[in-house]
DNA sequence: CGCCTGGTTGAGAATCATCAACATCTGTGG
DNA sequence: CCACAGATGTTGATGATTCTCAACCAGGCG
């Protein structure tokens, strides 16, 4: 177990270094409670494991595996997927930095889904049987792990409603809105991003066939929504994007 | 605030009746953690308030309202649902008593979903600011309601698979085969029971048009797997129909 | 009794999947 | 550095599942 490295000066928080402390991450305010005191920071530094960076393609973890921690991604980006009875696979979600993945796997002691780096990773490990002692002496930690899980229950059921509501357009254009304004948290760019994920992983995510994401992606560029070169994305018209999608709140 | 009143004396636990305790409830296997003490269960019970019955298309609570309680199901049915942007309903979950419900309000306070009944049904109130309290005390709680809601978490991540990768059939079969699994749980028929919602709420639910919902039904008839009356259902074949089913654990 | 909601059945239409061919990118090894 | 192979993405033609629209039936309730 290395234990973590302490560091009080005001080093560069860059993400893909292990050695940040919870305290300067420049995530903190995405994954962190806001109202823990500085000293129940270092507390909870304490539990919280920072491993070498994952690979593309490697897995965070698998399906069925024994569950016993949960995940801030820290840098690049992981998909969680499951897969059904004849082996294919579903996308439940895509998780960016400051987000956090592995909840599903506290009911049954195992792992519900596979979670995997779309690009080389970097996550913060956080033990979950720490974390629960912990937040019993911690009441606003409690109360921030109880809002995350429920935020993830939220998204899933906003998920669902996609899936079950919408035309492809709609499907494609609340996805990119929803990429957008989770890099516009992140304080980058809102409109022009890289997307991390394949076609195929795109099309899985949203029930469609690649095929029809790239349709999709076709009509966009026509109707001058998008500019797309590859994985590269610029969004043109993002009101008119915005209205096609499945998101309201303006 | 009607205080709960205390029957030490072993009543018939019958869960339409708002004067059973924690203790002697016939679901507190469903709802409750295993491994609480008496005396804690006491304590738990003190913070539950059990209102009276809500009428069939009555709320529970409604979308964007404030959050204050989950509520554990005693008796009847409810559906939860939110509204897309054009106003339509769409249906995320139904819940039988012992299931608990409202967990997609904490994270921002306000209530994600509305909640109605289905029939006269009867809830348990769980002010969750109190259960937070309580949970800091009673770690084994805790962990109970993280568990609660991972489960949320990978039930909706199953519907997210249905949704996307599933046809009619298999969508239908598989609702089936897990309401026959939850009556099962509550010691009911597996296979022959009656279905609380309408057929429009279960098109609703699997993302299918009403005469989709109807015209499977049909075909299952004509197969002989089922024999439907109206909202009564038996199930002729189980095996054959889980096995069209997405439920894969034998 | 008749209205209204909920459910069933039928015919035609539309979206998206499938199949297939082709283009492009990536990275590996000569 | 180039060439090639495999993976990834695009485009086109065809087809199937499911939706839409419409008519009709059944049951409950005033």
């Amino acid at each position: 177990m290395p234990t973590s490295i302490k560091l009080k000066d005001t080093m560069t928080a860059c993400p893909h270094n292990s050695h940040v402390s919870c305290g300067n991450c420049r995530l903190n305010t995405l994954c962190l409670p806001i109202a823990l005191r500085t000293d129940d920071i270092s507390r909870l530094d304490e539990i919280i494991q920072r491993g070498k960076p994952i690979n593309k393609n490697e897995y965070l973890y698998k399906q069925n595996s024994p569950f016993s921690s949960v995940y801030a991604v820290r840098s690049g980006c992981l998909k969680a997927y499951r897969l059904t009875n004849d082996g294919e696979e579903q996308i439940t979600g895509f998780y960016f930095p400051g987000e956090i993945l592995g909840m599903d796997g506290i009911g049954k002691n195992k792992h519900n889904c596979s979670a995997k780096a779309l690009e080389t990773s970097a996550v913060c490990e956080i033990p979950f049987e720490q974390l629960g002692e912990l937040s019993t002496q911690l009441p606003e930690l409690q109360k921030h792990f109880f809002q995350i899980m429920s935020h993830e229950i939220s998204s899933d059921q906003q998920l669902i409603t996609l899936l079950s509501k919408n035309s492809a357009e709609e499907k494609l254009a609340t996805l990119l809105i929803s990429l957008s304004a989770r890099f516009a948290q992140r304080k980058l760019s809102s409109t022009k991003f890289r997307l991390p994920m394949s076609r195929t992983d795109i099309g899985n995510y949203l029930g469609l066939t690649v095929e029809t994401v790239s349709r999709v992606f076709g009509r966009f560029q026509k109707q001058n929504l998008l500019s797309v070169d590859g994985k590269e994305v610029k969004i043109l018209d993002f009101d008119e994007l915005k209205s096609i999608s499945a998101i309201s709140e303006i």
